[in-house]
DNA sequence: AAAATTTATTATGCATGCATAATAAATTTA
DNA sequence: TAAATTTATTATGCATGCATAATAAATTTT
């Protein structure tokens, strides 16, 4: 427990990260998962709100409230799906929209600063790291306690 | 925003290997903060909770309320630093010394597991790719509405 | 088609992480 | 040394992220 471990780099380090984009987003009146909520939702059709939960890296379930609230302020709002009477339809209102440009600006100049800082061999390996851990996990290559199965 | 971001890598990983320690944690009936924090804790001697902020990666004025958790289930105790009367000193409980034990094996596990299936160019990368990330965002490389001092 | 199972959501309660505001003690200035 | 500033903590309120439990609608089995 000497070293720094791959947990620790990887917490302190989003940590980090969290608290500057919690940070920059006050700026506007937002959060952080807010904005990348708005960035998950495509600007120009409804998005299922199925696919919300992938694409920010959380689970369905943790989605419900942010919706809920994101909806009282006006920056989206929930239509049932045609296509199936359990999904709902997100759509971005126009002041959702707004404030999803200034998220967009956040985020994109964040991963510009960090990309100049990184040659393409840094950036490959990082994203391989970060496939390797999800597939440790997914796998349960650590843990088999339940069952080998699954 | 079509290519996976770093900040996106980073926050889903994160994610899922939060979800997975608190996972284990469970069944040890502990979570994955507390597991952190008894790993912070030097088991022979009164830890200054100063330190524990930086060891876990997360700012000082998060930790007083899963501190105060942790001295009401008899993990530890907090006794007043003599060295310094604003100061508090943080000592494990037989109770908190084996539930760190606990938390010691699943850490370890993981690190070692996802070391098996990395290079070691993998691994220096990543390490070094979670330090140009803190910089960037320590020394304000990216916003500088505020200062350009500071 | 009826029953069983799966999938999409929402509602809740718990545990965090943080910023902010108070306090109190230690340091630094004046 | 008195005053101003900094540092260590705790208390609060807000926003999350998750697991779990309910519901309701869609699918798959029988």
């Amino acid at each position: 427990m000497q070293e720094i471990t791959i947990d620790y780099a990887l917490r302190a380090t989003w940590q980090s990260v969290a608290r500057m984009y919690n940070e920059e987003a006050k700026k506007f009146g937002s959060t952080m998962a807010v904005g990348f909520a708005l960035l998950s939702i495509d600007p120009k059709k409804g998005t299922p709100s199925t696919s919300l939960g992938p694409k920010m890296g959380m689970e369905a379930t943790s989605l419900s409230r942010i919706l809920k609230s994101m909806e009282e302020k006006g920056l989206i709002e929930r239509r049932p799906n045609p296509d199936d009477g359990r999904g709902v339809l997100v759509y971005l209102t126009p002041f959702g929209l707004e404030k999803r440009k200034d998220s967009k600006d956040v985020v994109l100049r964040f991963n510009e600063v960090v990309r100049e800082q990184l040659s393409d061999q840094q950036l490959n390996a990082f994203f391989e790291v970060m496939e390797t851990i999800n597939q440790v996990i997914s796998e349960k290559k650590i843990y088999k306690n339940e069952s080998t199965t699954n």
